[in-house]
DNA sequence: TAACAACAATTAACATGTTAAGGAATATTA
DNA sequence: TAATATTCCTTAACATGTTAATTGTTGTTA
């Protein structure tokens, strides 16, 4: 994830908080269980992260009126902006990476680490 | 990499620790620096590291003599003892984690995984 | 409805990764 | 040899992973 996160040392946010964005912006408005699910980010990160993001002005953070346990969160316009200004140059990383192993060995790849997971999990 | 977490759980070390005693074990005494790369640490990370095993015994620290800048460290007997404890149950984990994917695909994962390798560097 | 269980999220305490700045010792060179 | 550069390591400041304890809130049930 290198190349990754050389990207992201221009914009000042993390490989974390790009997960957080992309989910985001991919799926709009989400309560906080159903974001880290996404983004792969435990309970204790997300509040953290979210934190540092919401001071950043890149999401905004609502409580659920109906249950004030829950919370909402958003991307805001600055958020999204990053998410457009990165998008093509993330996918060009990724792009690189499928031609530096071919495409199939890149199938190849994700298939063995598929398959490995589960593994990982227990 | 869970279930060797899992395991080392039960000794109190973590991953990083673990790797240090198992490089420690393997060449014995060595400066600071050598340790740091073959244990595939930074440096900050050593320092630290280095610091709460020396206060579980696990390590000792010494100073050069010749170039007091430079320092070196030793496994102590109860390092020792848990790489000795230890080692077969990891052994077990790895030989899991071949026979989940079979030989052949263990191979090519490696290689695949190296094959990224220097593009994750730059 | 009052006690208790369950849930969502936060806080705390620890360990590490990462970059930058600093300190002490040694090596180099003008 | 005095000034400078380099080297080895530590500190600092921040971000995250991880487990456990805690706080509010909501649900359940006796």
């Amino acid at each position: 994830m290198s190349p990754i996160r050389d990207m992201l040392s221009e914009t000042g946010i993390t490989e974390q908080q790009w997960r957080v964005l992309r989910v985001l912006s991919e799926f709009g408005l989400l309560d906080a269980s159903t974001l880290a699910n996404r983004a792969s980010l435990l309970f204790p990160s997300l509040t953290r992260i979210a934190t540092t993001m919401r001071k950043k002005g890149l999401i905004t953070q609502t409580r659920d009126v109906a249950d004030r346990r829950r919370q909402f969160i958003a991307i805001t316009e600055a958020g999204q902006k990053l998410i457009d200004d990165y998008t093509d140059q993330a996918a060009q990383i990724v792009a690189e990476f499928k031609r530096t192993l071919g495409e199939e060995d890149y199938e190849t790849l994700l298939d063995l680490l598929a398959r490995l997971d589960p593994m990982m999990r227990d």
